[in-house]
DNA sequence: GTCTATACACCGATAGAC
DNA sequence: GTCTATCGGTGTATAGAC
């Protein structure tokens, strides 16, 4: 589905302008997005923009769904590439986590950063993820998105926890789960999903998760307006609360081996 | 705009008439809503499902951004409303905020229930609200929505800061702001809405009002579906941590009274 | 692989009769 | 106040020629 795979067995030149194409279509679409939010999104508006017919793009795509299903799967894997590369090339923390205060800014608060940034230069692209579900589109049994999900919660979990053992997590001071809910957890997160995390982070990592998604959406959709041109410094000082606050409620562990 | 307004004058016949027909309208295309999103909100359709013609509609909106401002500003206030009467009807917290561990929910976590509850039932009404803004319309210079969300965080800030003094909220305990994003909110804060809030109080609102907003969009658009059937016990959960860390940033004041 | 032509649905809005 | 009729636009999708 992906335009680029130069891996293995060399493309044919027939391939090649097929993907050319798609790489085209999809880039057609995604300006289309851009301009008009994802609800105009049609095969005839996207034809247009490329001088074709919509005849053409059913070669392609041989229905909208396919091609809104590969906008959404796209955008995921942009996002998700947009903080591992922010989180990929941040600066090193220098202290430990029990450290009380960091001068630096600590790599979870720059990949919510990330995520926050790419929202904001795509908040089209962003809709079409997080916003309600497309009219008349209907999901292709959350293949693409499920896989996509499990890679975005690993980024912030590997951040979110950076330092801490699981040991130290599973001593987290959070409120008691009922047993039903910790069953429900610890069956879910044992076979694939978020290796192995002690089921009291779950909710830690959803109440931060929250968080952070929530102020984006509260901004892109223009609800803290008020706040005027300090959006990015608010969200920032959001996080580094957040994050403090997180880590106040994990137990300091052994003396750092 | 709204239909019930019996106080001073009795309506003329003609005026109750009216009224009713106004009211049978936004029913209609709130269950219209309901059932196909808001992005299939269409005159036609609200037309059909009364029997009516399209252009009965006309007389009674005179376009469809009308109807739509009508249906949003009716959200903000059911919401609102909701949130308000789950309020209004809670038991009064027996402790104070310093109390180490109240036994009963504290009204903020009733409140954000309540918030969560209404956009749990009414998705699509939440959507309206909170969601993309429709295709093709355009607010009418956020005059009632303005209103409303003034409302809303009037509501959230009261039952957030219970029990603190202003002197408290002064001095939370919360990352320095920039002297301009200080500059610029004391003067937003000052002339109208939300009484007077120290400065340093506003970061914590908008970061509590962040993350209950936040988990409530991911649970309603279906990110959070792992969780399961548990949804509100984890939603319980995360207020009253969230709660838990704003208290501990607000310092203790004078031995009460 | 791209085209023209077409079928059939939806929409907002207006004109004018009753 | 509600109707029929209509205009001009949107869209998805298919048939068949080249």
């Amino acid at each position: 589905m992906n335009g680029d795979a130069p891996a293995g067995a060399p493309l044919t030149l027939r391939e090649r302008r097929w993907a050319a194409a798609v790489k085209e279509i999809l880039a057609a679409a995604e300006s289309q997005i851009a301009e008009n939010g994802p609800a105009a999104l049609s095969l005839r508006a996207v034809a247009r923009s490329l001088g074709m017919t919509v005849q053409a793009l059913y070669h392609y795509f041989p229905s909208r769904d396919e091609l809104v299903t590969a906008l959404i799967t796209k955008a995921y894997e942009d996002l998700a590439d947009a903080v591992q590369h922010a989180v990929d090339t941040a600066p090193e923390e220098p202290g430990h986590p029990e450290g009380s205060e960091d001068s630096d800014v600590p790599r979870m608060v720059i990949a919510a950063e990330s995520y926050r940034q790419w929202a904001v230069d795509h908040p089209e692209r962003f809709q079409l993820i997080y916003g309600a579900p497309l009219r008349h589109y209907s999901a292709p049994t959350e293949g693409s998105s499920t896989r996509a999900v499990r890679r975005m919660s690993g980024i912030f979990m590997n951040e979110l926890f950076r330092g801490f053992t699981s040991e130290q997590l599973a001593a987290a001071d959070t409120p008691a789960l009922s047993p039903a809910l910790r069953r429900h957890l610890e069956e879910f997160l044992s076979p694939d999903a978020l290796g192995g995390m002690p089921s009291p982070a779950v909710p830690i990592l959803i109440s931060a998760w929250g968080q952070m998604h929530g102020l984006v959406v509260l901004e892109v959709f223009g609800h803290t307006s008020f706040v005027g041109a300090h959006q990015a410094e608010m969200f920032h000082l959001s996080m580094r609360t957040m994050l403090q606050d997180v880590r106040r409620r994990i137990p300091a562990g052994e003396p750092a081996k």
